[in-house]
DNA sequence: CGTGTGACACGTA
DNA sequence: TTACGTGCCACAC
């Protein structure tokens, strides 16, 4: 059973176009509530149906233990790296992704 | 109902 | 840059 709050975390995340990523945090504050942790605790329990490597630290990491994973789909997506060997580290400044809201911003 | 843990974030050393 | 401590919210025990 998918929660109103987990429908809207996975919306967002299936959003995010490719070579774009997001961080825990950003979705927290985009969707307005929860935090960081209820984000990361959806993904792991529902990321199974959405591109949750696309979902990272602030500081650019994936999450632990799935790190090559998302390594290899970053590589696939053309995701702006700084280092393409583990400590994986997603290029944030670049790769950072607005939201939803700048698909249709004027 | 108290404690521990976690796919987190931030400040400071 | 990494490491440590603290705040945060939800859930399992």
């Amino acid at each position: 059973m998918l929660t109103d709050y987990a429908d809207r975390v996975l919306d967002v995340v299936d959003a995010i176009p490719a070579g774009r990523v997001m961080s825990y945090g950003d979705i927290a504050e985009y969707l307005g509530e929860g935090g960081p942790r209820q984000v990361g605790r959806v993904l792991a329990a529902y990321g199974g149906s959405v591109a949750w490597w696309r979902v990272i630290h602030a500081d650019g990491t994936p999450a632990p233990g799935h790190d090559l994973a998302a390594l290899a789909r970053y590589q696939e997506e053309g995701t702006p790296l700084r280092s393409s060997v583990p400590p994986v580290r997603v290029h944030m400044r670049e790769a950072r992704w607005p939201g939803p809201d700048s698909e249709g911003a004027s």
